[in-house]
DNA sequence: TAAATAGGGTTGCATAACGAAACCAAATTC
DNA sequence: GAATTTGGTTTCGTTATGCAACCCTATTTA
């Protein structure tokens, strides 16, 4: 049966799940903040099948992650560009990455560190924070709402 | 055909996805730090699917984002605690969920969020950080590292 | 002591999603 | 005007998902 969806679910998480909780979406945003725009080039960088690209620009495209924009240059009639709101998914993939590169290192190469253009320093690793500014684990916040915790689905 | 998997991927997104990147997993975690520790409150507080439930903790158990803990008490024989490793994708949860909470905004009830035990007060929205904790953009990073920009499958 | 209930699964089946490769059509280049 | 490039759609076989039913053990309840 289809797949169960989150879409008018009272869980935030589980609403951001339904746009970018799928295999591919996060790597199509991830791509494109590499500078990636045309379809060719996210097939053959992701090694995605095309149906499936395509199925998930449409639906990024649908959820206003990405947006088409027609270009008439040499044979390319359009690109897929990030949205703002694509643009911040930044924390989340950021995210990601260093949560992979500390718990899955990468077989050959090492964790490949995102550097501040301006200094040329690494980024901080991400944390929860508190309004001062310090990291915050699991057991130091709570959530106002307690009804938010039952049934995201 | 089956799914394509990122576990040798040199794309650390791509392994981190490989593990937490389907429908359920993340929301099995998030309901873990909510405190859920038994199979059938799993089940019922996210309306999952049994044999799913069954398969994406014995994953998440595999990969050690949770821990199999045998109790005594009163007919349960077990429990799923969160690992360090799983505790370790708050940052990523709570991401997910400001950018869930910005771009889709609950239907009937408003943002919940999150406030810090000690002091009462909401956390910071995440932000990539620099070195000294300014806030980054996507355009103010950079990879040393080009060639991890290909080829993520 | 028999019966009901709870916890933690497993099995079968129908449907939806996925992946590979082939096919298509407009625009462009040779 | 033939071949290429771009951006798809179609077909088809495999896999994943969801629902419901069943199973086994341990504990309550009658």
């Amino acid at each position: 049966m289809a797949r169960k969806r989150f879409d008018d679910s009272n869980c935030s998480v589980a609403r951001a799940l339904n746009e970018v909780g799928d295999w591919w979406s996060l790597l199509i945003v991830l791509q494109a903040m590499y500078g990636t725009r045309r379809f060719v080039d996210f097939q053959q960088e992701l090694g995605i099948a095309r149906n499936i690209l395509c199925d998930r620009l449409a639906r990024l495209v649908d959820n206003e992650v990405l947006r088409k924009v027609e270009v008439g240059e040499h044979g390319s009639r359009h690109e897929y560009r990030l949205t703002e709101k694509g643009r911040d998914l930044f924390p989340v993939v950021v995210a990601l990455r260093q949560w992979g590169d500390k718990w899955n290192p990468a077989p050959h190469c090492g964790a490949l560190d995102l550097r501040d253009r301006a200094t040329g320093q690494s980024i901080r690793p991400m944390t929860v924070q508190s309004a001062d500014g310090e990291p915050l684990s699991v057991r130091d916040v709570f959530m106002p709402d307690a009804e938010s915790t039952s049934k995201t689905g």
